[in-house]
DNA sequence: GTGAAAGCGCTAACAT
DNA sequence: ATGTTAGCGCTTTCAC
């Protein structure tokens, strides 16, 4: 227990060569005669001896690591950290993860200093209502940001593209018959929301769908919301036949709407969700969803600061990538009374 | 962008005092007039001056941060995180989580190495098939585990009380009438599940529950294993009026296998689960379960850690916390036609 | 191919 | 109350 890890010096002196060239030997930098190296490597990996990425960082600004600013109690955590990683990883990066208390309490400023000084480069994945953005532009490191949420970073930043997911959910209930299709807003503050919505409008448009105004109703992303929001909806002379909520966790509320109304899903009414979180695939019936690309959107996002931190140019300030309809159990044909046709 | 925090350096030199005087100033210590020290702080608070923490480690052998081994991807994680991290906060610690790879890829030694050369102490979260926890004996920082599954840590750790978690539910299916209760197992290597395991039967011996070894089926923790055990349950020329599964996702899968029965939970069988992952309340019906106190064990695995980092002995290795029984609509009054009673 | 010197940003220990 | 020296572990630069 306890023992300090050895140092380089050690190991140079055991070597019998300074710490310079037990420094190149190490490093695999040129320099060094075959057999110094090999007796330098063997005698280092016998000594259990680690570089120091501190020290390193503190002489050449460099440490190889990245850091993850996230509130990991978050959804999309997870997975988004699991594609960063697993990049970051593969790239000779280590990543280590600052998590935002949910309160919002941690100074913007102290978070980014301290994690300048330890990475190589940033990825921020933000809550949406936070202030960081700010601070982020005076980091002395790159920085990329991950949007799940506003899909208008103004950083070189990673989103998934919420008007074509907004299109393929509405597309999906058309093809099953449905033409009088509700829809529950997310918090409009934010401009995914924006985007999911104003597909729901291009497509009733070209598809010739049920243009009521009355079909959408505003929700706030939250289970709450959706449940208050199909309440509305059932609620309307002649009801819809689908709905099509703007994430997850409003569609499980309007299906328990949709329950307690003394209606089936998907017999009587079909529900679309967006987000795909994990609890999606465990009701019953499991939700059908558009899915955000997480793992490749941290791989994205990696792939964006690499170069960034290497002092190159990015091709571009953004990444969009699409998302993926997920059919599951909660829509069917319309009329048909079995699962989904 | 990319400007170069301010150095201690530069503010003693803009605040005309020596290096020394501006860091007495900023880390509140004695050995300064009052006047300078307002001085000096404001300054630094001008010129945006954060200390760099990896240059104290260097030096002093601390930064005030705590590091965290886990898989941030598992269930646990996110909940015991929180619990660390804003326990930390208090402490004034940040916490910077390493996640491990899923595949268990990362090689432990490197893993230990670097965080130990930037925190001042590890808690880690291990999955149990691992074999860091071997590296973590050579630490050269102090390392507190935090054990959701093994219940018997070599180190210094958190634990809950499984064997009193499983008291709980089996004692709640009594007291709503049940005597003849099935059991599903968890992962038998695992000491927690061969604690809940245990735990039932002490309760059926002492509570002249049915004692009918048939109603003890082996599960795995996994929803599948929950699945086949139900079945078997079921299968039996007589049937339990209530299964109590080592843990939730055994729970689905046996909620699952009753429901495909033609069953109804709670009206025909009682479930109560293990864990209570978000995925059960959210159930139909939500999930009565037993509940570890993720949150408090980050917490206490914090309070374990702070006094050996500052080289205090620790009253004791194990802090065992108690479960709670989260009472919800999957339990119910044996023949009783109604949810609960 | 190898080594000595100097410095990254900070602080403990020892002056003054 | 303040400053000076030395050194944490490493690498860059320049000399040999």
């Amino acid at each position: 227990m306890k023992k300090r890890p050895a140092t380089l010096a050690e190991v140079s002196k055991v070597a019998g060569v300074s710490r310079m060239t037990a420094s190149r030997a190490i490093n695999n930098q040129p320099g060094v005669s075959a057999k110094t190296r090999e007796d330098i490597l063997r005698i280092a990996d016998e000594m259990g001896y680690v570089v120091n990425p501190l020290a390193q960082k503190l002489s050449t600004g460099r440490t190889r690591i990245i850091g993850v600013v996230v509130q990991l109690h978050t959804p999309f955590a997870a997975d988004l950290v699991l594609g960063i990683g697993s990049t970051a990883r593969n790239a000779g990066y280590e990543m280590l993860a600052y998590s935002l208390p949910a309160d919002d309490s941690a100074p913007p400023g102290k978070v980014v200093s301290l994690l300048q000084q330890i990475t190589d480069g940033v990825i921020a994945i933000l809550p949406y209502t936070s202030e960081y953005l700010d601070t982020l532009a005076g980091a002395a490191v790159p920085v990329v940001t991950v949007d799940t949420q506003t899909d208008d970073s103004p950083y070189p930043s990673v989103i998934s593209d919420s008007y074509q997911g907004g299109l393929l959910a509405v597309r999906h209930l058309a093809e099953l018959g449905h033409h009088r299709i509700g829809f529950i807003t997310g918090n409009m503050r934010l401009s995914s929301a924006r985007a999911r919505l104003q597909a729901c409008r291009d497509s009733v448009a070209q598809m010739s769908l049920d243009p009521d105004p009355w079909l959408v109703t505003e929700g706030n992303f939250a289970q709450r919301g959706g449940f208050d929001a199909a309440n509305q909806l059932l609620a309307l002379p002649q009801r819809p036949t689908a709905i099509f909520a703007a994430n997850d966790l409003s569609a499980l509320g309007a299906m328990a709407a949709i329950r307690e109304a003394g209606l089936q899903v998907p017999q009587d009414i079909s529900v679309v969700g967006f987000d795909d979180i994990p609890l999606a695939h465990q009701m019953h019936p499991p939700l059908t969803t558009v899915r955000q690309p997480l793992q490749e959107m941290g791989r994205s996002a990696v792939n964006m600061l690499l170069p960034l931190i290497l002092g190159l140019d990015l091709p571009s300030r953004q990444t969009v990538l699409p998302n993926e309809l997920v059919v599951r159990g909660s829509t069917a044909r319309l009329g048909g009374s079995g699962r989904r046709g």
